[in-house]
DNA sequence: TCAACTTGACAATATCAATGTCATATTTAC
DNA sequence: GTAAATATGACATTGATATTGTCAAGTTGA
């Protein structure tokens, strides 16, 4: 690329891989989904669950950093799939907490250890400390663009 | 996250940090493009453009992997905005080689070299080593993904 | 109490992209 | 050389993902 300086090339490349990584690992997640009732999106509140039990619909808002009213709709499909349940919730009485099904817990655990036992495959090609350095790599890159994008100047 | 195995955790957390790194990247992309009469879609094509030189419409779906009819609409705004223009294709009468004008070219090289120096900034923070592991890790990871997902079963 | 904020519900909109269709042009097989 | 298959540009429809706006009801804090 005449008259572009590329000496930071491998750290760019390392960034633009991020979509087709992305893409990569989605096709992955959707294809080991087609034999359950779960949407990719419906798994996406489950693991919330699963990893931080009872939430409401504004906690999983703010760690998927998406928006309440989207992740209302990805919550009601749970819900009327019988993944997830309603319970009362001691802080606020309109708002309830979501909670697991037993069938629920049942398919997002079995989903997560195929998608788990996909990576350990996949891991076996790499010594553990370079999946390390890549994982600290790209999330201290990750937080930096971050900083970069709110910044109101380069 | 009881009763899942997770021996493989940190590769699977290198490929869920695909999803924030990419819309960081985005963000900061969008955020460089302010200035310019670009969008994120036509700044592709023009990347292209810049890196393979003419290209018809058709080799720009391929090397992006998007279908040829977005790509069209992408294309046709680059025309529209004057970055890029018609050149006879040798190879085919109806179907033009798309080029950058010297406007496109400025604008293309202007945008790339205000991103490579913020990779460099960043890029200052990490040795080039521990740079090329990973992107040698994501992009082997990239390829396993993509051969999972098309096997039929894992 | 009263103003500000939170939440669920629902509607409208935006963006990115795939898919379908058609006319025209090109390439390939015969 | 002609017929069939394929490629291309143009345009329309559809789908997935997500944001934004609005409202009523509930909650919080001064």
């Amino acid at each position: 690329m005449h008259n572009v300086d590329m000496n930071a090339k491998p750290l760019y490349d390392l960034v633009w891989a991020s979509r087709p990584l992305m893409q990569a690992a989605e096709a992955c997640v959707e294809r080991g989904l087609v034999d359950t009732a779960l949407t990719v999106r419906m798994r996406a509140v489950l693991e919330m669950l699963l990893a931080h039990g009872e939430l409401a619909v504004p906690d999983i808002a703010e760690k998927l950093e998406i928006k309440r009213q989207y992740v209302q709709l990805m919550v009601n499909e749970t819900l009327a799939s019988g993944f997830t349940t309603q319970r009362p919730n001691p802080r606020h009485k309109r708002s309830f907490l979501l909670a697991l099904t037993d069938q629920g817990r049942a398919v997002i655990e079995g989903i997560m250890q195929k998608e788990m036992d996909v990576m350990k495959d996949i891991a076996a090609d790499f010594k553990d400390e370079d999946v390390s350095t890549a994982l600290r790599v790209v999330q201290a890159v990750m937080t930096k663009l971050k900083a970069k994008a709110e910044e109101q100047t380069w």
